[in-house]
DNA sequence: AAGAATGTTATGTA
DNA sequence: CTACATAACATTCT
């Protein structure tokens, strides 16, 4: 259940584990591992979450990277060798801990070369203290693609998925199909600072909590953790939510409190 | 038990 | 070339 948050704090938990050992690399159910295997013996030196792609830097070099996918896991425990648990694809493992992940979209070793091109086509991640808005900025406020497309797209700015990218919007109450460049500087700043917000309590929580933090609610199943991701009405205003398809996702709109972008009369380009 | 799902990329079409 | 939509892939949950 990834979007950035769950890369940040599994890099977070693994990080003091990992650094400095020996790790052994293994694929305990025979999957396929795309030559992570290769890494196998090699001392770690680093555990970096890049949006929603976690990168382990080896002696030597080179990197495991691995993305979780649509429902790729982690499963860490104490010890050497405990029980794989459902589809486990790779295994790191100390002396003392050990990392299943399970079911990832991408397990491979990468040459500093290619790492350093994968890290290019990732936008700013929100969750970093570096993360550069003005680079975000510069790809949005030109742009004709919808806002609810342009969130999601890990190379304008990386770490969202459907659902803060749905919630954010209805937060901020922008409705997904606003144009980028409709978009007003003041309000981008406040969603940034929105977007960051949210992913920090993920990372704290190890969940997608969107309702009041501390809540009775946000200890709650899903549903009940966030707004209007898969309502059918506006818990602000007991409007009617509408469905869209948006970059192969569904997205929630109150259309009550984000009014649909007017896209009659496009007025002609002059140049 | 079928279908959807917190994701991405490659390919097809206009 | 662009901007889309669609398919494909990995697995788990409802």
């Amino acid at each position: 259940m990834p979007e950035g948050h769950t890369i940040h704090r599994a890099a977070r938990d693994q990080r003091p584990h990992l650094v400095g050992r020996r790790l052994s690399v293994s694929s305990p159910q025979g999957r396929f591992a795309e030559g992570a295997e290769a890494l196998d013996g090699r001392t770690c030196e680093s555990v970096e979450a890049y949006g929603k792609h976690l990168l382990y830097g080896f002696e030597g070099g080179r990197s495991l990277h691995l993305h979780l996918g649509l429902y790729g896991r982690f499963h860490a425990a104490r010890g050497p060798s405990p029980e794989p648990r459902g589809a486990v694809r790779v295994r790191l493992a100390t002396l003392d801990y050990t990392v299943d992940c399970n079911g990832p979209a991408a397990c491979e070793a990468l040459d500093p070369p290619e790492r350093a091109r994968l890290l290019l086509r990732i936008g700013p991640d929100l969750l970093r203290a570096d993360a550069d808005a003005e680079r975000a900025w510069a790809r949005i406020h030109r742009s004709r693609t919808p806002l609810g497309v342009l969130l999601m797209d890990q190379s304008v700015l990386s770490g969202i998925g459907n659902i803060y990218r749905t919630e954010l919007l209805w937060r901020a109450r922008l409705h997904p199909l606003l144009p980028g460049r409709d978009f007003p500087r003041p309000a981008f700043d406040a969603l940034w600072d929105d977007a960051r917000r949210l992913l920090e309590i993920g990372v704290e929580t190890g969940a997608i909590v969107t309702v009041e933090a501390g809540s009775k609610a946000a200890r709650r199943p899903f549903r009940d953790r966030v707004e209007i991701m898969r309502k059918a009405d506006c818990p602000r205003c007991g409007g009617p939510v509408r469905e869209l398809d948006m970059a192969g996702r569904r997205a929630f709109v109150c259309e009550r409190c984000a009014p649909a972008p007017d896209t009659s009369a496009p007025v002609a380009d002059a140049g």
